[in-house]
RNA sequence: GGGGAGAUUCCAGAGUGGCCAAAUGGGGCAGACUGUAAAUCUGUUGGCUUAUGCCUUCGAUGGUUCAAAUCCAUCUCUCCCCA
């Protein structure tokens, strides 16, 4: 095992709170595998970079020899997490969630080492909780300690609808460290609440209280907001390289520094020095290249980095060459003649008609290379092959 | 159990009988400028092969009216106050 220091110093990369910092201390000094709990809620199934940042914790905790016990909340997800929500979240049946749990593993094992992992269902502990129980449970609890959570007392203020089985999700996750022992509880930012009901709880059991480590919550492409499907500003586990590579280039240069401390390994001595670099007139678009490279490749390979990166450059590089040839669309209408409105919705490039007038008589839309404004303009079967450009980011070229 | 307030387009939020597909802001989309960055500016933002046209939409259903997001009835949901 490595030193204090040296394990302290991988440890606190990129992570914004400890609860506390001296009970971690206390416990890597016992000089023994530690358990490291993260909860996941099975409510979406397809990871993104946001996802990664706790996971990505994870693995280091692994690499330095602790173990790590991932705890799939099929029951947790009944309810659905209310933490910065400002409204009820519909509930999930559950077979939607075990269907979840697939995909997602799938994923997550790209950035976890099997070998070092469990992986509990909380549904484990909770199919057998009574109703006696869970009484009990509860009990150890009063509104005015739920009302903390911020999320709770917003809602319950401001007059939106507060649950009473939205009240109880943070009194689960907290078993559930109970219930495995947890040393250490890893989470965004916004588990604190969470994460300290599960000290509060192991506490009352007469176990020594998990540390809470919390990771900050990455912002999403806009750079504004969290990152997340719903607001579709995400970069998924699954995209396409040439996606992956072309949505970190478009991240807003301020979250660059950001990115690269929680989503890649790249030396932290080395990111300061690119930051200093950027303050000093270097263009920051050469190191979000890297970037981008560096994400792409963790988890689509050097070669399909490599081809994200190309893609890239011909589409939106100096001498621009759009590879037209790279998204090939056949002609499958039934048809020998298309409107343009049919056209961009095939490609997904639009909506409605109407919306894809609205692109077309706004200059949006390019047949051949040639800006083509004129909607009521057919396109035949006869012209195949042809390219398309529609708006800055589709386009394709057409054939038999 | 009693009393009160409210539900509007992606979101926030105006509108209280016709001029309402519905102000304004945000977000989205397109264009200019660029580095697919930021900032800024312009246009656009329910659907329909653009139409001084039709259709769907202001919680749901039914009604009044030449005409309803707006008035009435019932219902559903939410919040507040009292118990």
């Amino acid at each position: 095992m490595k030193s204090l220091d040296e394990q302290l110093k991988i440890i606190k990369r990129g992570v914004v709170d400890i609860v506390t910092e001296e009970d971690l201390i206390k416990k890597l000094k016992r000089d023994r595998p530690l358990t490291i709990k993260l909860g996941i809620d099975p409510t979406a199934a397809d990871i993104h970079l946001g996802h990664t940042v706790p996971l990505n914790k994870l693995r280091q905790f692994q690499d330095l020899g602790h173990k790590v016990v991932l705890i799939i909340g099929d029951y947790t997800a009944m309810i659905g997490d209310p933490s910065g929500k400002s409204s009820e979240r519909p509930q999930l049946t559950r077979e939607k969630i075990l269907e979840n749990v697939t995909t997602y593993s799938e994923q997550a094992y790209r950035i976890l080492d099997k070998n070092r992992l469990d992986v509990v269902y909380n549904g484990t502990w909770f199919d057998k909780l009574s109703f006696a129980g869970t009484l009990k449970l509860v009990s150890k609890f009063t509104l005015a300690q739920m009302l903390e959570h911020d999320t709770f007392d917003k809602r319950f203020k401001s007059g939106a609808p507060l649950g009473l089985n939205e009240m109880l999700y943070p009194v689960m996750q907290g078993y559930d460290s109970v219930m495995i022992n947890a040393d250490i509880e890893i989470g965004g930012t916004d588990q604190r609440f969470n994460v300290i009901t599960g000290r509060f709880l192991q506490r009352e059991s007469g176990m020594e209280p998990q540390v809470g480590m919390f990771t900050p919550i990455l912002p999403g492409l806009d750079g504004k907001n969290k990152m997340s499907k719903s607001l579709g500003n995400y970069i998924g586990l699954n995209d396409k390289p040439e996606d992956m590579f072309g949505k970190v280039m478009s991240i807003p240069d301020g979250i660059m520094i950001n990115y690269y401390e929680l989503l890649t390994d790249v030396d932290m001595a080395e990111i300061h020095s690119m930051e200093e670099a950027v303050k000093n007139g270097a263009n920051p678009r050469d190191f979000k290249k890297k970037l981008a490279f560096e994400i792409t490749k963790k988890y689509r390979g050097e070669q399909e980095a490599k081809y994200g990166r190309e893609y890239f450059e011909k589409a939106f590089g100096a001498d621009k060459k759009i590879p037209y040839e790279a998204n090939v669309f056949k002609w499958n209408f039934e048809k020998d003649e298309i409107t343009i409105g049919e056209l961009l919705k095939a490609v997904n490039a639009a909506a409605s008609n109407s919306d894809a007038r609205r692109m077309v008589e706004q200059g949006g839309l390019t047949i051949n290379e040639i800006k083509t404004d004129d909607f009521k303009r057919v396109i035949k079967k006869s012209e195949l092959p042809f390219t398309f450009k529609a708006g800055k980011k589709i386009f394709g070229t057409f054939q038999k």
